[in-house]
Order: structure tokens, then C-alpha cells, then sequence
DNA sequence: TGCGATGTTGAACGACTGCTTAGCATTCGT
DNA sequence: ACGAATGCTAAGCAGTCGTTCAACATCGCA
């Protein structure tokens, strides 16, 4: 059989410099600015060496998504056990860098499979989460769940705050003062 | 002073079909896959009529969103002066179609500032539309704009949809039916 | 009938892409 | 100290890209 091909180790210094660089690309210039010359060139490095840690770009995209998406759930998990959990949460999607990053790869897995299936099992994971938290909100304000479920509200925040931040994003902000003063209004009443 | 370089009439039939085919493959692979190679091939054309009709990318990628814009926006125009102009504005925002194209130009705009343009002055003119839409629905049922502003409505239908349009794409649909249940309970309730 | 406008193409330019292979340089365990 | 493992690179293949330009084809009008 064929001697296997050589892939750089995970834990190298290295690879995550080539990761920092493609997500700087990606968010700069969005992802067809990703090839392997654009990164290796940010990265100051040679290109053959992205082929060295990551064998094909899909490869190195999954790699990327999930390393943001590991630490997002990290600190999601975080910000939940903490005082106010559903302004934690609500604070954390509100971030430009990730709504940014997060819209990139939506559209990228348009072609690409491998990260639409990436793409997929975070978005199972993050509602998990965010179903358990205003569930809890719920609960706690007797709030009855025939009339509004936790399942709209999770939804209608996730919309809200990401079409907020891509709008933003093209200099398009009618109304968001108002429908921004509206979710603080209802987390300052239901959540101390 | 040098002779002006030819291009294609507005009109022509063949220009509509260009347009056609960028948009089919937009749908298909996304605006990664747009090339004027591909875009020649779709069309059974050669490539060089591409430039013929669209001296640059940027020409060919704004056109076509130009002439989805016009065509929503005379659509969404008739939509609210028919009979429930609210529940109309949500069934068409709900299309797969449209939310598909929009996020590919979203992401596109990214590097393309000729794109991002066009997609704001589109932003601004559908949000006046719909704002106009909901104050209407508002005040017909005397709701007190200061406990839910039109504002507040308007993005908070946008994001719900463009959101429960996305997930379902990528084969995420959890909290999709209770979402879209409230809504159209909503709906019922404050529109005949 | 001929001429100019319009539609379409072939061929080429320079630049970019993903990816492979062979081999150099360095580090590390023994 | 030496051999193997690891990190990195030079060079190249085969393909795609945007764009231009000259030229051919077709058509409407004078």
C-alpha cells in the first residue's frame, strides 16, 4: 500500500496561525478571499505549508468553524450559569465579529456540504441551550407557555439580533433603536 | 478620442437569459459559482458574450439584483393594497427563493461594494413599505405604539423569517412550528 | 442592393486556483 | 551521536478566472 501523506499535528502553533489568518481573510474580505496563496501570504508562510496542516481548503474551513464554534459553546455555557443567563445570551449573539462570520459560513455551505453538516450540529447544540434558558425565564415569571412558547421567543431573538447585526453591516439601521429598546424593556422585566 | 466599447441593448432577449442563468446558478451553487465561463456555458453561449452584455462581473451581478428588486418591490406594492397587506408582506418574505438570493447577495456585498449599495437602497425601500404596512395594522386595532412600536414588529417579522428560511436550509427546523404557529395566530387576530 | 448597426464568436493575455511530489532543515528520543 | 519524526519549502501540473480585441454573421433600413 501507498506510504499515507503527512498532516500537520493539531496541537501545532503554527496551524492555529493559519486558522487566525483564514478567519481574518474571511472576515475582512469574505470567504472566496480564502484560497490557499491569500492565506499562506497573511499568514507569512508558503502556501504548500496549508496543505501540509489542512490536506484540501474543505478541510481547513470545517477546521476553522469549529474551532469558533467550540469556543462559542464554551463561553455560552459560561454565560448561562451565570446571573442573568438570557442577557448573557442575548449580549453574545448581539456580536458583530461572530454574526459576521456565522453569515460567511451560511453561504459557503451552500457549495460545501462538509460545513453545512458542521453548520448544522452547532445550530442543533446552540438552540439546545437557548430553549433551556428561556424555558427557565418562562418558568420563573409563571408565564404560561400556551400563549407564548419558549420556542418563539428563542427564534424571534435569534432572528432579531442577527438581522440587526448584517443590516448594520450595510449601513442600514431604520428602526433598530426601537426594536433594540424593546428586548431590553422585556429582559429589565423578566429577568431582575 | 477612442471608440467607445459596444455593449449590449437593455432590452435584448438574450440579456434576460444571461441574467437567468446567473441567477439558476446563484440558487444552485452559489455566487462563488458564478463565472462568466459558467454563466456562458448555462446559457449555451460563449463566454465572450458575457462581457458583451456585462462589461465586468460587477455589472452582471448588479444588474441581475436590480431586476429581482424591482420586480419584489412591485410585487410587495401590489401585495399590501389588497385585502390583508400584513399576512400578504409575511407569505411572500416567507419564500425559500427569495431568502436564498438574498443571502448570496448579503454575503457577496461583502467584497463587492457596488453590490452592497443596491442592497441597501433595497433594504430602505422594503422597510418603509413594511413599516407603512404594520403602523396601519397597529392603529386599525388601536394598540398603543408606545407599549410595541412599528419598528419593533417589522424587525422582528424580518428576522423570524429570513431565520426560519435559512435554518430549514441547512436541515435545522426546531422550534420552526411553534414559531411560525404564533405568528399566524397573531395574524388572524389583528388582521380580519 | 448595399451599408451600418447589432449580435456573436475564436483566440489569446496574464493572473489566479487546488493540489502533489521530492527534498531540505530542524528537532527529538534513544 | 545517530536515525526517525516533524516542520517547511521549491517547483510544477493542470485547470480556472476576468477581460480584451479583431473579425465574422445577421439584420433593418436607406
Amino acid at each position: 500500500m501507498a506510504t499515507t501523506r503527512r498532516i500537520g499535528k493539531e496541537s501545532s502553533k503554527t496551524r492555529a496561525l493559519l486558522l487566525d489568518a483564514t478567519e481574518k481573510l474571511m472576515l475582512e474580505e469574505g470567504y472566496a478571499a480564502v484560497s490557499s496563496r491569500r492565506v499562506a501570504a497573511v499568514a507569512s508562510v508558503k502556501p504548500a505549508l496549508i496543505h501540509y496542516y489542512f490536506p484540501t481548503m474543505d478541510d481547513l474551513f470545517v477546521a476553522l468553524f469549529r474551532r469558533g464554534a467550540e469556543i462559542n459553546m464554551g463561553r455560552l455555557t459560561r454565560a448561562v450559569a451565570a446571573e442573568r443567563p438570557l442577557r448573557a445570551l442575548w449580549s453574545i449573539s448581539q456580536e458583530q465579529r461572530g454574526a459576521v462570520l456565522l453569515t460567511e459560513f451560511t453561504a459557503l455551505s451552500r457549495h460545501r456540504p462538509a460545513v453545512r453538516a458542521e453548520l448544522a450540529s452547532y445550530g442543533r447544540r446552540f438552540r439546545r441551550l437557548q430553549l433551556r434558558t428561556v424555558r427557565n425565564v418562562l418558568e420563573a415569571n409563571g408565564i404560561d407557555r400556551s400563549v407564548v412558547s419558549a420556542e418563539s421567543v428563542a427564534l424571534l431573538l435569534t432572528g432579531l439580533s442577527t438581522t440587526v447585526t448584517l443590516e448594520r453591516e450595510i449601513g442600514l439601521t431604520t428602526g433598530h433603536k426601537q426594536a433594540l429598546a424593546l428586548v431590553e424593556r422585556l429582559l429589565e422585566t423578566y429577568e431582575s
